[in-house]
DNA sequence: GCGTTCGCTTGATCCAAGTCAACCATAAAT
DNA sequence: ATTTATGGTTGACTTGGATCAAGCGAACGC
């Protein structure tokens, strides 16, 4: 729940000013393709925001589900505990993407989702979100296809840990970031890292070591420029060959 | 689509017969928790039924998706391909489970289904899907919860295939069919893998031959007995002790 | 019945990535 | 300004699983 502000007018203005229907992300997040009077509706849905600072937990997993959220800006990253102390890191998210997906089907989270920066999300109650998509067709299909996409992503990432190389994985990855910066209007070839190195290396399957390496090898060969956590793409094509290259 | 048949009354009486309100598969499968009048509602939906022979492929990545399948009986496994030829079966699939909801996101399939044994599915028309769930909460809440568990299984896929190593990931697997056979009603210690060593292996992220050793390995320590693709169970303490003995 | 094929097993060798360890850079804390 | 902590880089060495290769057993076609 959102702390109590000294100026509450303020604060509800700002809220109606942060609305879907006027936010910049809408083409990318959940209102995709509904008409005014649609995203009006889910406007009244999507009533609580809440600010996450960077290293705080937007939920744990456990935790009983009761709302996905949408990022309205910052960065997060999902990650799963085993018993015996293992952990993964499931997905890195950024503004427009949806969080807690995987809580639907037990009721509870399944995985942590912890911000990598200070963050802004909007929580959408499920069961109500639910009762509107059965009433906003357009919704229900989008959402339905958020879901699939999260799938189809998945997929990709067995499709890397399984089968490719160190180099080739932080290959992938980077386009993969530089794509979705690119998507939010930000550089397709320069931008800041907001996770460790080891952070990377768990997503991707490496030890820190490995994905510190293979960011020294591509800087050697020209396809990028690395400085701590400032990376500039300088040769897309050349990242794009190391991936195709090895047949294995 | 299902062929012509040469009697056709009795190919509409056993149409009739395998409905959803009658198939013993409905408290597994996207039935679940409907009432009696609802069921049938689903029945009304779910009209095709089709055999696909072992080797066929359900459908192929790039087909235009419009159904989802569930699988009424027998095996699949699902695969993507890269363009370099490299390629990855992303899950095995079997009865009761729900195939092709990967293409939802972009109206096509992403991958492969295929039958590892001559079986039988159920196509469900998805936009008809979409407005059935419309109409019937349980079923909406039901095929959302489907689809999240799907995300979830893809989470410890990629669990497994980044923490854990090759001995782990067999026992995960193994403990994983029995789970399964036995919510179906089938021997939890005792069953035939439908799929090859080498189809194990690019599921986990290994060379066929570390798949053969890993079982090998297993038979020696007593915890299964394996000929072939006919496995037995022996110490399921002691293929779990496996998977969470290693920190890493 | 017999060869052919396909899938499985096992051994020997190799290499990519892990491990261990030292050191450096940057940012926060005093 | 100096200390401390955290994160990143690099080198030396080890190792788990890949690769290469040979052989075996079951199933199938002729």
């Amino acid at each position: 729940m959102s702390q109590a502000h000294p100026l509450n007018q303020e604060v509800t203005l700002s809220v109606i000013k942060t609305a879907c229907s006027n936010c910049n992300l809408r083409e990318l997040c959940l209102p995709y393709g509904l008409s005014q009077e649609e995203l009006e509706r889910l406007d009244d849905l999507v009533s609580t925001r809440r600010r996450v600072k960077r290293g705080d937990h937007l939920y744990r997993a456990g935790e009983v589900f009761d709302a996905i959220y949408a990022i309205r800006s910052g960065f997060f990253k999902t990650d799963v505990l085993l018993e015996d102390g293992r952990d993964q890191v499931t997905g890195f998210q950024m503004a427009g993407e949806l969080l807690g997906l995987d809580g639907i089907s037990s009721e509870h989270h399944t995985c942590n989702a912890i911000a990598l920066e200070d963050s802004e999300i909007c929580a959408i109650p499920f069961s109500r979100l639910e009762g509107l998509s059965r009433e906003i067709h357009t919704l229900q299909h989008h959402f339905h296809k958020v879901m699939s996409r999260e799938i189809v992503r998945d997929h990709g990432v067995m499709m890397l840990l399984g089968t490719m190389r160190a180099e080739e994985r932080l290959a992938a990855f980077l386009l993969n970031l530089s794509q979705r910066f690119t998507a939010r209007g930000f550089s397709h070839a320069e931008f800041y890292l907001r996770m460790t190195r080891e952070e990377i290396g768990s997503y991707l399957g490496l030890k820190l070591e490995t994905v510190s390496r293979a960011f020294s090898r591509f800087q050697e060969e020209g396809h990028i420029a690395v400085q701590q956590k400032h990376v500039r793409i300088l040769n897309v094509n050349g990242l794009k060959a190391l991936m195709s290259h090895r047949p294995s």
